[in-house]
RNA sequence: GUGGUCGUAGCUCAGCUGGUAGAGCGCUUGGUUGUGGUCCAGGAGGUCGCGGGUUCAAGCCCCGUCGAUCACCCCA
């Protein structure tokens, strides 16, 4: 069998990798729980019609088909979802008679989309999403604590430095309303094209597009072009001298997500008005997150609060979410070495074997550190000592135990710095840095 | 889906106006009679993505195809 070709969009990690990865995906775990988030899973697929409402076609959707199925009957509209959000609304409608509101719930699984894959962007990836959502009504102080979980969330891994771009839909709606423009979700689609097209093109839609004057199209520009570390963002909307009550409020709900940020997570958050996320569901604050240094990459985190995805007709479920894209985040910063892991396997010890009658002496001592938590594996075989060693370092193995035959006492090896001493098996411990493989960031 | 670029050893790549395939790293054996990493000497490893065409002769030129990659679209 010739040697099979990778998947374009289909990224696989090296044990190495995944090591990485599944510290990441720890960390995050142990963090969100931490805010009292509870863990879900959702099946990977949906219905179709689930998946494509609110005419959401241009997602690129993987659709389920049974290979026995017969060719008139068509697919079962079963697709692969695309995201945990969309999943997660349908999971609350389903489940709400058992589920405790408001309720907050974290979710890390994978995602498929069809599009073409770029760097930082694939067919299959992780997503690890929070997300609170209440019956009716929801407080407006959740969309404050999301991104400062985030933020917790983040710290602590030896990532670059993130920044948090928020606004509030309402503000920038109700800036276009008080100016008297008609289409303001329009308008927001128009403006969150402005890092693309530029100032002019983005002029010359709104005024082509939604008719707006030279001077409304001019004024939304310059909504769009403030954005500040702190408060003061709001005195400049205000200079502009449009009033409407939707804007206040706006105004109000993103000037208190800033406040608290620059509190508890200085240097994280920016308000910056210029940010709408496409059309999607959004209705209040949005969230996009850049990794400094690659910003190219787009938004390693995004999300923002919704309150009409979830509804059955008589109640709805309001909900705010971030979303971390941990493909994104991770794949090109592991594919570049950026990040890495002090090893490639678990093993902390490795046990060296003199000869293979020796084996089940190993095996007992590898025994007795494995009882207290120590990872160690047996030398495959009796090889030549220095080919033992040799075996853990190319795995990055710590430690090489010799077990010392006629009554010697076994002696314990730091095949990194060659300090060679007698152990005790029953009391001996690696240095805690060395128990267990650690991110290293180059 | 549309367009550009690229496919040579496990990896990174060289290969001139067409003349029958190379380096570094890695792997492996020995020097080193049971303790690696350095050094030295050897060795293995290639249907040049695949198919066709032009030619006395193709890794190189032409056509097709597959794969990857980048950009657009969209987004984690």
């Amino acid at each position: 069998m010739p040697r099979p070709q990778p998947l374009s969009g289909f990224p696989e990690l090296l044990p190495r990798q995944h090591i990485v990865e599944q510290q990441v995906v720890d960390h995050l775990r142990r963090a969100f729980e931490l805010h009292g988030f509870a863990g879900i899973q959702t099946r990977a697929v949906e219905p179709l019609d689930q998946l494509l409402r609110k005419g959401e076609t241009s997602k690129e959707v993987y659709v389920l088909r049974r290979l026995q199925a017969d060719a008139e009957s068509g697919d079962a509209g079963l697709g692969l979802h695309f995201d945990l959000t969309v999943p997660f609304a349908r999971y609350v409608l389903e489940h709400a008679g058992k589920l405790q509101f408001p309720f907050r719930r974290y979710q890390i699984q994978p995602c498929w989309r069809g599009e073409r894959p770029q760097e930082g962007r694939y067919r299959e990836f992780w997503q690890a999403d929070i997300d609170i959502v209440d019956r009716d009504e929801l407080p407006a102080h959740y969309e404050v604590e999301i991104p400062l979980v985030i933020a917790d969330a983040l710290r602590g891994l030896p990532l670059p430095p993130v920044r948090m771009h928020v606004n509030n839909r309402k503000l920038s709606q109700g800036f276009y309303r008080g100016l008297g423009i008609g289409d303001t979700e329009a308008a927001l689609r128009i403006i969150d094209k402005l890092d693309k097209l530029g100032p002019e093109a983005v002029r010359k839609l709104l005024v082509e597009e939604i008719e707006a004057s030279p001077d409304q199209a001019d004024a939304c520009l310059e909504l769009a072009g403030i954005s500040a570390p702190d408060t003061s963002f709001a005195d400049r909307v205000r200079a502009l001298g449009v009033t409407d009550p939707l804007l206040d409020e706006g105004l109000e709900e993103l000037a208190a997500v800033v406040a608290a940020a620059e509190q508890e997570a200085p240097g994280l958050v920016v308000a910056d008005l210029r940010i709408a996320r496409g059309l999607d569901y959004y209705t209040g604050t949005v969230y996009e997150t850049v990794l400094e240094g690659h910003e190219g990459l787009g938004s390693v985190c995004s999300g923002g609060r919704y309150d009409t995805l979830a509804s059955d007709g008589r109640t709805t479920y309001p909900g705010v979410g971030l979303s971390i894209g941990i493909s994104r985040l991770l794949v090109p910063l592991l594919s570049t070495g950026a990040l890495s892991a002090t090893r490639e396997v678990p093993t902390c010890v490795l046990v060296a074997l003199a000869e293979e009658e020796g084996r089940a002496d190993a095996n007992a001592l590898a025994r007795r550190l494995r009882a207290r938590g120590i990872p160690v594996q047996v030398s495959p075989s009796a090889a030549k000592f220095g080919k033992q060693i040799k075996f853990a370092d190319k795995r990055g193995i710590p430690f090489v135990l010799f077990p010392g035959d006629g009554g010697q006492d076994p002696e314990i090896k730091d095949i990194r710095s060659g300090e060679q001493s007698p152990v005790d098996v029953d009391s001996w411990e690696p240095p805690a840095e060395d128990l267990h493989p650690r991110i290293v960031a180059a």
